[in-house]
RNA sequence: GGUCUGGUAGCUCAGCUGGAUAGAGCAACAGCCUUCUAAGCUGUGGGUCUCGGGUUCGAAUCCCGACCGGAUCACCA
């Protein structure tokens, strides 16, 4: 029973009869009637004027008594310049929420045994310092996508790969060596990633001084840079990693652990997981083979140095390195590596990689250099790219200290979600435990919904003071929004109303009405175009607008007191079905819903 | 400079596969709590959709150009 499939097709046929003309699916546009028009369902009659030869008011009157009279689901009808706005009886309406309220999963596909596999590779943090604001815009990202793929029918695999080696680890691991005392999380009371960090920017400060010291020794600021004793110390601590020096070894895994247990602390604080965390000092040899045996076939080539390029110069881009003349490996040839182990480690089909925008240039080669490779797979690599989150001062700079900590954040969030709902007297009679809990959802919720309302492919400006709001088109609005509903239906269910059953098609029900079920019957179709356009904002501004119209339903009937049972039933169950898609919807983001709040 | 990307209300953003009078929220002002939760609802004011051309019945939306902003063009990752 798919309502725009059979007026498409019964304009068709109008459209054939009258005017003996074919036309076809993509011709016939339809749309939600807007709200200060009557009817529910509007069809543009513009493109057919030229076949009728008639004024568009005349063409869409002809349109409209021929449908309305072999289509029953159709009421009336009016025209308004070029609009065919046709009313759909309200059985017609009742017998769709009916259908919607059958299906325990709705909007959800699910995922099967043969469905086929995406690996989403997310968050992807450095271990030298804790997780900032855009990060969270990463990890939030890239769970939502994970879950509205999962909704889509995809099996989906999130995936880490974790930075935990290179110059970055070792400045924060000599720091701590030199200036440390030997400071432990247990010792100084921090988040093992924050200590980790303290320490980074100890290196970093104490080498600044000492660039300075060169500078006013007559050095360079470029010779400087690279002659501080520090950083000659830092260089020679990673080719000790690499020679596995069993001390320097020992000390990388030690604050390496602090570091994870500290990120796992923000990961299970944020809502986000993994199903496979690769490490990149695991696999930051992988790719020069492969490098080699393009080389070998002829995709790239060997300069008299004995670096190895590749020539994109064809393709509309510069050539590019991807052995050093010492042979070792750089990024690019360790993504051309991690990239054939996770085909090898998983029955990939679709590979995706939630990274920043600035990082375009690099997956467009990466992609080519792959299909040069020969892998059948290199050209359909994804790479879902958003945009930078700024500040009302400008972008986060750690040497400013302006860069915003994911976990303060946070606490920041929930700590005022706790003030102000303890302010409202929301939170009166509930337990310490409820309380938190509350707290968590609504600051979190708040959080989350304001990154991921917005296009990610925007830079978005994050005001930390005006976003710590609950107003409006915010989480918690729509979180409270749910929460009332269930207590409604709570109250029903204590005087024994059945909801849950069908509803009887004979009742008068208003536009409002019908325009919420409308409303709600689109939501598998836009979870799918989420799942197309990788966009959980999609998700989000749509449960934004089902709320609002239910907030005004909601201010104009009062459910319990309505006297009329049958009609009382049909609202609990539309009631019932928009709680349902806002707590499914809010779960694609991320977003927990209360009860109560 | 090359490539990519954005420019919509004072602010933050929707709308962009062309359709009706360009929408929300915030901020401002005015109303609504003896009725299922007022984190709500209703109303008022606020716009040269950066600018200029083109395509057409119709353009914020598509095309071309200009202006302004951001990213990137590393033997960093």
């Amino acid at each position: 029973m798919n309502l725009e499939l059979t007026i498409q097709n019964a304009v068709i046929d109008a459209v054939k009869a009258l005017y003996q003309t074919d036309v076809t699916a993509e011709q016939v546009q339809i749309q939600k009637t807007k709200k200060e028009f009557e009817g529910d369902v509007t069809v543009v009659i513009f493109p057919f004027v030229k076949m009728a030869r008639k004024s568009p008011e005349a063409t869409g009157q002809e349109i409209g008594e021929y449908i309305q009279g072999r289509q029953s689901e159709i009421s009336a009808f009016n025209v308004i310049k070029g609009f065919l706005n046709l009313s759909i009886n309200t059985s017609f309406w009742i017998d769709m929420l009916n259908e919607i309220a059958l299906q325990p999963t709705f909007g959800n596909a699910g995922v099967s045994e043969n469905s086929p596999m995406m690996m989403i590779e997310y968050s992807s943090p450095n271990t030298n310092k804790p997780l900032h604001l855009g990060h969270i815009r990463n990890n939030l990202l890239g769970f939502s996508i994970s879950e509205i793929q999962k909704a889509n029918g995809w099996k989906v695999v999130k995936t880490n790969i974790v930075n935990d080696r290179g110059i970055h680890i070792c400045k924060s691991m000599l720091a701590w060596k030199l200036f440390g005392n030997g400071e432990t999380p247990a010792s100084s009371g921090l988040k093992g990633d924050h200590l980790v960090g303290k320490y980074y920017v100890v290196f970093d400060k104490a080498y600044k001084a000492e660039i300075k010291q060169l500078m006013e020794q007559g050095m360079t600021e470029e010779e400087a840079k690279k002659n501080a004793p520090l950083i000659l110390e830092a260089q020679k601590m990673l080719l000790a990693w690499e020679q596995n020096d069993a001390e320097v070894r020992h000390l990388w895994e030690t604050m390496n652990g602090w570091v994870y247990e500290g990120f796992d602390a923000t990961y299970k604080q944020l809502g986000v997981d993994f199903d496979k965390i690769y490490y990149e000092s695991e696999t930051y040899l992988e790719g020069k083979s492969e490098v080699e045996r393009g080389e070998k076939s002829g995709a790239f080539y060997r300069r008299d140095d004995n670096s190895v390029w590749a020539d994109l110069t064809g393709d509309g881009l510069d050539e590019k390195l991807l052995l050093r003349a010492d042979g070792t490996s750089v990024y690019m040839t360790q993504d051309i590596g991690t990239a054939k182990l996770r085909y090898n480690d998983f029955p990939i089909n679709k590979m995706v990689y939630v990274v920043g925008n600035e990082q375009n240039y690099h997956f467009q080669v990466l992609s080519i250099l792959l299909d040069k490779l020969g892998f059948e797979w290199g050209k359909s690599l994804v790479h879902f790219s958003y945009g930078m989150v700024e500040l009302p001062e400008g972008k986060m700079k750690s040497r400013e200290g302006t860069v915003v900590d994911a976990d303060d954040l946070m606490e920041e969030m929930i700590q005022t979600a706790r003030e102000t709902s303890e302010e409202l007297g929301k939170l009166d009679g509930c337990t310490e435990e409820e309380k938190a809990g509350i707290a968590r959802m609504v600051g979190l919720g708040a959080l989350k919904y304001f990154i991921l309302k917005v296009d990610p492919k925007k830079n978005m400006t994050f005001n930390p003071k005006e976003s710590i709001d609950f107003n409006g088109n915010t989480g918690p609005f729509i979180q409270y929004t749910h929460a009332r509903i269930k207590s409604v239906l709570r109250k029903a269910a204590e005087q024994g109303i059945n909801f849950g059953t069908k509803i009887e098609n004979q009742l008068a029900i208003s536009e409002k009405e019908s325009y919420l079920i409308q409303l709600i019957a689109q939501f598998p179709a836009v979870v799918k175009q989420a799942g197309e356009e990788f966009s959980p904002a999609l998700i989000a501004n749509y449960e934004f607008e089902l709320v609002k119209e239910f907030n005004q339903f909601y201010h104009d009937f009062s459910i319990m007191r309505e006297e009329n049972e049958a009609l009382k039933k049909f609202r609990l169950q539309l009631s019932a079905s928009v709680a349902q898609v806002v707590k499914t919807g809010m779960g694609l983001l991320g977003i927990e819903v209360p009860e109560r709040m």
